[in-house]
DNA sequence: TCGCGCGTTCACAATGGCTTCACAATCGTA
DNA sequence: TACGATTGTGAAGCCATTGTGAACGCGCGA
């Protein structure tokens, strides 16, 4: 589940917007100044940071300049009215949204969504992974072995995708868990190796000498180039 | 290169557009008024209108109005206004998105490239979709599945459409709703598991062991196999 | 004002994937 | 070769995802 920062000043404000998010079902952490919104990034690692404009000492735009010096989380700004020119060039610096009190219930809510699923789309790469005779299709999660087609699961297909990517580089349980489900929860690593039975099942002519998905004894696993 | 006619009275703002456009790699033309915004349509015939709803004489929604009677053209409106029924107005117009002023520019150009690819994807869209025995017929939203003829409701028809248009291709939630509401709205995605749900019932004949509209466990609907 | 259709939301049941575990197989090294 | 460490594998429980009926809200026309 997504977590987002709620940076305000006015109690009540960081109140109401908090019980909104938690309502549409977002984890939420909250700080009242700049200082402590940065150390928050870092402690909490929010997925989206909504940032009072109008804060003490620190304010708005400095806490998402200095953001932007270490991560890339979109922001959305909350502000009183204000005058649209100056505050136009302002959010130069790397807004991602942008909401003047008073706003409703819903339409934080919805810019929320709408600025969260923008940032995962961002980061979608190549559409067409091709190794040998294997081809990923990304938007389709399809995945083709010389003439078969193959079904592969959510999982299974990130992690052979993720392998794929980068052809000869190994990579240890600990890296395909991440990319698999992002840093969030550890779990125990050797789930990989059941994920990794299931792939070569599927994708492999003979799974006791996989020809794709190579095991490097002592660290993990790699795609072909031995 | 695409074109893009960026019309508003204010001329910092038309700069300020200006300038994130073309360093985004469009060619902008612009205009400060709705007659003459007309006007610049017909001679530089551009694929895209930044459109502020709040221009003197002729405002947004009257160029909207004078624009469908001869193309369309996809438009971004521009406004200073937040009131929703608003952007229900303008979007029933037929603008493509709605962005409220203040509004960062990096929004901006995410929303014109979004709309551009959408506006794509649409041009190149047959009226009449055939995918083994099921026929859409676009302009009239009517479907068929063999003899049968069916009754779908807009919506649902344009969660079908939206599938059926690139089969075997996988549709997450997220990218239905775009579909289907533009992504200047927002609602629970699991609302689309409630038109797939009507869909199916609809189209067909066993429901419960789908042969069209089939789901992808962990993300999303596709129609078909490829 | 009242239904009516449609879209959305909710709660709960059903389903399928992910994780875990135990043990077998394999690898590296002395 | 022998031993411990590492990996392969099948089965089982847990949990996330999906299916589904019902209820709600809203706009629209009667």
């Amino acid at each position: 589940m997504k977590t987002i920062l709620v940076v305000d000043d006015e109690p009540k404000i960081v109140q109401l917007v908090r019980d909104y998010l938690t309502h549409a079902g977002f984890t939420v952490a909250t700080a009242s100044d700049g200082q402590s919104a940065l150390a928050s990034v870092r402690a909490s690692k929010p997925d989206l940071i909504v940032l009072d404009l109008g804060l003490p000492q620190l304010d708005g735009l400095d806490v998402t300049r200095a953001l932007r010096r270490e991560s890339n989380v979109p922001v959305i700004m909350l502000t009183a009215r204000v005058e649209e020119s100056d505050k136009l060039v302002g959010l130069e610096l790397g807004a991602d949204d942008y909401i003047t009190k008073p706003f409703s219930p819903k339409e934080l809510v919805a810019r929320t969504r709408a600025v969260l699923r923008r940032a995962e789309n961002a980061n979608t790469t190549e559409e067409l992974i091709r190794i040998a005779d294997v081809t990923l299709d990304t938007p389709r999660m399809k995945v083709t072995a010389g003439e078969r087609g193959i079904e592969l699961t959510p999982t299974e297909f990130q992690v052979l995708a993720t392998l794929a990517r980068q052809p000869g580089r190994v990579f240890t349980r600990a890296q395909l868990l991440d990319a698999v489900q992002g840093v969030a929860f550890e779990s125990y690593e050797r789930a990989i190796d059941a994920h990794i039975k299931n792939i070569r099942r599927k994708l492999e002519t003979n799974p006791h000498q996989p020809r794709y998905v190579l095991t490097v004894y002592g660290v993990g696993y790699k795609f072909c180039e031995p």
